[in-house]
DNA sequence: AGGAGTAATTAGAGCGCTCTAATTACTCTA
DNA sequence: TAGAGTAATTAGAGCGCTCTAATTACTCCT
C-alpha cells in the first residue's frame, strides 16, 4: 500500500520537489506549462498529498474537530449541517468525534483532535469541565457551543436558555395553565439555565407554589420516567414543559399511556425544535434553537482566532423562539380543577 | 501556541531522545527508574505525542475513518456505536465524517481519510460507485457496512434486505393483507435488495397482480409524498411496507392525515428497528437490523486485514429479524374489499 | 577478575512534506 | 547588448517522530 510521493511525481514531471510542492499548494509564480506537467504526472501517478507530512513541515492541518455530546441526538446532528456547511466555504474540512454522553468520552475525542493538531475545535453539548476545556484551550483554539461559559481563554455560542425556558411558560401560562411541571435534563448542557428560566417565569407569573420539577436526562427514556412521577402525583399537572424534544417525546407517550389526550388533557412542550419534533407524527410544540445559526456563529470564532488572530474571548447568546404545533392547547375548564 | 517537543522532554529528563520515543510507544527494556523521569518531564512540560510526525515516520495512523451516508439518520448513528466499542477494545480511535447524503460527499470524506493516512475505513451506506470504493482500496483497507456488494477488493457486512423485506410483506399477508405498496429508498443503500424482496414475496403469494411501488428515499418527506401518491389510487392498499423507519413515518402521518386510521385502516411496515421505530409514541412495526453487530463485524474484518494480513475479499450477511409492534395489525373484514 | 550473555540506552538516518534563501531564466529599457 | 528588475525554479534545512544498528551497562559464571 505504498503510495507515491512528491519525489517521484518530481522525476516522472522532470522538474523538482519543491516545484511539486508549489502546485500542489496552488501557489503563485508557477508556469502554466510546468504546472501542467506536474498535474500530469500526479495523475498519472495517482498521487495523493500525504497531510501528515504536509502538516508536520507546515504546522496546521486545516482540519477542525467537532467533539458532539451525543450522536445520537438529533439536535446536535443538525448543528454540524451549519458549521459543515461554513467550513466547506472557508476551506476547512471537518471531522466529527462522538463524545458518548459522558464527560470521559468528550475528552478522549478532544485529545484525540489535539494529537492530531487540528487548527481548531468545536465542542457541541460539551458536558466535561470548563476548565478541562481550557486546558486544551492551550493547544488550539476552541469553541463551545451550546452551553453558556464566561471563560475568559474561549468562546461560547449559546441560546438564551433562561428566555427560551421562559417562553415555554409564559405560553403555557397564557393558554390557560397553571399547574405546570418542568422535566429537566439533569447535567446536560443548558439544563440548569432552562431550569432557571423555568422558575423565574413561574414565579413572574405568581405560581411559585406550582412549581415541580422532575429529573430527566434529555433521553426518551428518561422523559418516560419522570413523566411518570410527575402523573402519579395528587396534583397532576396540566401541562409538562420538558428540557428537549427527546425527553417530551417520551413524556408524552407516558401521558398517553395513561389514558390521557394530549394536549386536550395534558398539554407538553419541548425544546430544541429537532427534525423530531417537527415529525408531523409527533408534531411538538418547542422552543426553537437555530442550529444552523449556532453552527455557523462558531464556525465564524474559530475563523476570527485563526485568521484575524483574535485573542480575547467572545460570548454570544442567539435569541430562541417558541414553535406552536399540535401538543399543547388552552386549557379546557373540565380539565381545571 | 508551540507544543513541547519530546526533545524538550528528553532534555529535562536527562535522557536521550530514543528514550523517550520508547517509553512513549511503551516499549519494553526501559528500566522503571527512567521510565519515571521521562514520564514525570512530560508531565510536567504538558508533552503531547504529535501523532503527525509520530505516523509520518511509522506508517499508520492507529486511527479508522467512519463515513456515514447521513449523520442524520439514525440508522448510522446506532451502527456507530458498535464500531466504536470495538475498536475501542482494539485500541483504535475512530473518526466520524458525514457523506451529507450525497455520493460526493462520501467521496470526499474518504479522500480526506485518505490524506489522514488512516489504517482503515468503514463506509455506512455508501451511495457512491463501487468502483470508486474500489479504487481507495488501493490505498487503505475499506469495509462496506449495510450494502450488499460483490467486489473482490472490498469486504463487505450486510443484512440480507432481501429476506427482511419477504419478512415484511409475509407478516403483513398472514395478517390478512392482499393490496401491500411498497414505499421504496430510491438509490439508497439496501434499497434495491428490499424492492426486489418485496416483489419476490408478492409473488410467491400469488400477489403479483398487486404489487405497487411508490418512490421513497429513505427521508420522512419522502415517505409521506409517497404515501399521498398511493392513497390517490382507486385501489388503495390496505397496507404499506416502507423501505426505512423514516419514510415509515412519514407515511404514518400522511395516512393519519388522510383521517385513516393505524393499523385499522392501514397497517405499516418500517425498516432498521432504528431508536426512531422504538419509540413509543411511534411503536412501528419494522424490520431488525442488528446494528450493533454489523459494526462489530465490520471491524473484525478490517482488523484481519490489519493484523492478519488477509486479503481475499469477505461478504459477510446478517440475519434480519421481524418486529411487530403497533402499526401493523389482522385486516379487518370492514376494510377488505 | 575476565568474559559471555543479556538488558538498557543512544546515535543517526529517514518518513514526506514546507519554506526560506539562493539561483537561474526571462523581459524590458537605454 | 549590457544591466536592472522581475518571474520562475531549485537547493537544502528542518518539522517531530520511529526504528535499526551500534554502544554501553549490567549480571552471572567460572
Amino acid at each position: 500500500m505504498a503510495q507515491p510521493t512528491m519525489q517521484q511525481v518530481a522525476e516522472r514531471a522532470g522538474v523538482s520537489l519543491a516545484l511539486v510542492s508549489l502546485v500542489m499548494r496552488q501557489a503563485p509564480n508557477v508556469s502554466d506549462y510546468r504546472r501542467q506537467l506536474v498535474l500530469e504526472a500526479a495523475a498519472e501517478l495517482g498521487y495523493r498529498p500525504n497531510v501528515l507530512a504536509r502538516n508536520l513541515a507546515s504546522r496546521q492541518t486545516s482540519t477542525i474537530g467537532v467533539v458532539l455530546n451525543d450522536i445520537h441526538n438529533p439536535f446536535f446532528a443538525e448543528i454540524i449541517d451549519g458549521i459543515q456547511a461554513a467550513f466547506d466555504e472557508a476551506g476547512y474540512r471537518v471531522l466529527i468525534g462522538n463524545g458518548k454522553r459522558s464527560p470521559s468520552g468528550e475528552a478522549e475525542m478532544i485529545e484525540t483532535f489535539l494529537q492530531f493538531r487540528v487548527d481548531g475545535i468545536i465542542s457541541a453539548g460539551a458536558t466535561m469541565s470548563m476548565s478541562s476545556i481550557e486546558a486544551a484551550s492551550e493547544s488550539t483554539k476552541i469553541v463551545v457551543v451550546g452551553r453558556s461559559s464566561r471563560s475568559q481563554l474561549i468562546d461560547s455560542v449559546n441560546t438564551d436558555d433562561v428566555s427560551g425556558a421562559r417562553m415555554a411558560v409564559d405560553h403555557l401560562v397564557e393558554l390557560g395553565h397553571h399547574r405546570i411541571a418542568h422535566i429537566d435534563g439533569g447535567t446536560g448542557a443548558g439544563a440548569e439555565a432552562r431550569r432557571r428560566g423555568y422558575s423565574e417565569a413561574m414565579t413572574d407569573h405568581g405560581l411559585s407554589a406550582e412549581i415541580v420539577t422532575a429529573g430527566g436526562d434529555f433521553t426518551e427514556s428518561g422523559g418516560y420516567l419522570a413523566a411518570s412521577e410527575l402523573l402519579s402525583q395528587s396534583n397532576q399537572p396540566t401541562a409538562i414543559f420538558a428540557a428537549n424534544d427527546l425527553s417530551a417525546a417520551g413524556a408524552l407517550h407516558r401521558v398517553e399511556d395513561a389514558g390521557l389526550i394530549v394536549p386536550d388533557d395534558v398539554s407538553i412542550v419541548g425544546y430544541d425544535n429537532t427534525a423530531l419534533a417537527a415529525m408531523q407524527h409527533l408534531s411538538l410544540t418547542t422552543v426553537n434553537q437555530p442550529r444552523d445559526e449556532l453552527g455557523r456563529l462558531a464556525v465564524r470564532f474559530v475563523l476570527e482566532r485563526l485568521r484575524d488572530k483574535r485573542t480575547d474571548s467572545v460570548h454570544h447568546m442567539v435569541a430562541p423562539t417558541l414553535v406552536n404545533r399540535k401538543t399543547s392547547s388552552r386549557l379546557t375548564t373540565g380539565a381545571a380543577t
